[in-house]
DNA sequence: TAGCAGATACCTT
DNA sequence: AAGGTATCTGCTA
């Protein structure tokens, strides 16, 4: 095991902002973006660890997670490190990952599939450390509208406007302001 | 059919 | 043992 200090990459592509902690053992820890031109990507990032070593460059997963925000790419086998999330949040991460592209599910059926409640999978989907690598983007309510996307640590309107266009992206469908029927997927219990 | 409580269920500390 | 929730459902109009 080698003992360097975590390090955060930050970079740019095409006016977002996106940041990724990784550790030292190259495992990804957290990701992060921003729309709008804050710093707050990197800095939210870098709180899951303790004191990382800070450094504006590009990465080979930044660009991946670029990528990903264009709909261009399908989640690749990305390093995780696990150990840091509860196995509750595991087991709710490992429905995300089979979620298709172009395709959203709902929290009460991610609740059902693991014999949870609908809430409990709400706070696990919320606090997704992996965004967009692991796809919570996919999740709405039951209602099919957008539902909630928080960037950062912010839970506000500009989320729910990304998740939406990462949506889109990904060739789901809208009706007005609600994911199209067609578009929705059951997770197999 | 849109909006709003109230009610669960259940994870986290 | 208490607190919080990126929900759900049925009741209103």
């Amino acid at each position: 095991m080698s003992t360097s200090i975590p390090k955060v990459f930050a970079a740019q592509h095409n006016g977002k902002k996106f940041a990724i902690l990784i550790d030292d053992n190259d495992r990804l820890v957290g990701s992060a973006f921003s729309s709008r031109g804050s710093e707050s990507a990197a800095k939210h990032v870098a709180r899951l660890a303790g004191k990382p070593m800070i450094i504006e460059q590009d990465h080979p997963l930044i660009k991946e997670m670029a990528r990903l925000c264009e709909g261009e790419a399908s989640s690749k086998n990305v390093n995780l490190d696990l150990e840091r999330v509860s196995t509750f949040q595991r087991r709710v991460y490992e429905v995300l990952e089979k979620i298709p592209k172009g395709k959203v599910t709902t929290y009460g059926m991610i609740a059902d599939a693991i014999d949870s409640g609908p809430r409990a999978v709400g706070t696990a989907v919320a606090s997704n450390p992996w965004p967009p690598f692991v796809p919570c983007h996919r999740v709405v309510p039951a209602s099919m509208t957008i539902g909630n996307y928080s960037m950062n640590g912010r839970l506000d309107s500009e989320g729910s406007n990304a998740k939406r266009e990462l949506l889109q992206n990904e060739g789901v469908k809208f009706d007005g302001d609600r994911v199209s029927e067609s578009c929705l997927w059951k997770p197999r219990a």
